[in-house]
DNA sequence: GCCTAAAATGAGACTATGTCTCGTAGTGAA
DNA sequence: TTCACTACGAGACATAGTCTCATTTTAGGC
């Protein structure tokens, strides 16, 4: 499954999402066409996915790390500064070329949110916002640093922790 | 524009996702199935466009419409409580039941949120956060107040407006 | 180690989606 | 009217996505 992800983002950034079909992604992948339909509703997804995980798996890895004692805020904080942010340009730009690309990247955003969410819940405290919520603001505030980061430049890091201390200290 | 995206929702509502194929919105709406495509990239755009706008654009407007002295948050409050959420239940089981409209779903959402952001631009004072988050922390309000709607019953205003205001009071 | 049930995969046919090119019809300005 | 421009339609085409069935792989009891 991630194998075939992976496949395909690289496949696509190498010769544009248009240029690599179902058949080529199997191929690399080393699975039938069939079997790939069977893990992903579309060619996109399967990219979408394979372009998603790199960059925010890591994260998902930090923040399950973090000692249990950080307050939820803290904790994402300090997940995104220890995962590496491998995010590389081209990948973003595909993304954003691609209205399809786009949809389907938010799609996974929204479940990594969830996970985001799951892993918070037992941080919060009773004056804080649902889980869902602060999770929906800390994915949010990624789609948005990247952004900022394309159209301007600079460390992603940097856009990424100032967009979460904007959220974050709305607390 | 608007026609072709209504008709797709009006028949997939009516006959389900997968037996309402472009031939039939483009039949139902009066143009060619080229110019269909010349407006939107897929199908599942068209449909989640059509079942999107009559629940959403109210809102905008009636945002647009609030008095400009109101701070950003109470104007988007008034916005939702003025406009009759108008959201049907069959709506957003469609959505939710599928992986692709759900994902197109997400695309739109991101487009009233630009639109969000430009209304309470100028309504925003120093120590607000800035305007796209604000916007996304609105949308992704709605999304969640959806959900709950779908899960647990009772009013969708009733969940929008707890949700708003829970994601409001942490200013 | 072998057998069986269940799950995963592959092969291939089939329909619908999405792209492209080109010809035609409106629309507005000089 | 004429010209340029834009929107639309027709139809061919490649590929995406679905379906069915045969085959392989896997897991677990004996």
């Amino acid at each position: 499954m991630a194998r075939i992800a992976l496949s395909a983002a690289k496949l696509a950034v190498e010769q544009g999402l248009v240029a690599t079909t179902v058949d080529r992604i199997a191929e690399d992948a080393r699975v039938s066409r069939a079997t790939f339909f069977r893990y992903f509703p579309s060619k996109e997804c399967a990219v979408a996915d394979g372009l998603t995980r790199p960059f925010l798996d890591p994260v998902i890895d930090a923040l399950a790390r973090q000692p249990s004692h950080l307050p939820a805020i803290e904790a994402i904080l300090a997940a995104f500064d220890e995962a590496a942010c491998t995010q590389t340009r081209e990948a973003a730009e595909l993304t954003r070329a691609s209205a399809t690309l786009s949809a389907w990247t938010l799609s996974h955003h929204q479940r990594y949110e969830q996970t985001i969410a799951d892993l918070i819940t037992p941080r919060l405290t009773e004056t804080d916002a649902g889980p869902r919520l602060i999770a929906a603001l800390v994915m949010a505030a990624v789609r948005l640093s990247v952004e900022d980061w394309l159209d301007q430049g600079g460390p992603l890091p940097q856009h990424l922790h100032r967009t979460l201390r904007s959220a974050a200290c709305r607390q």
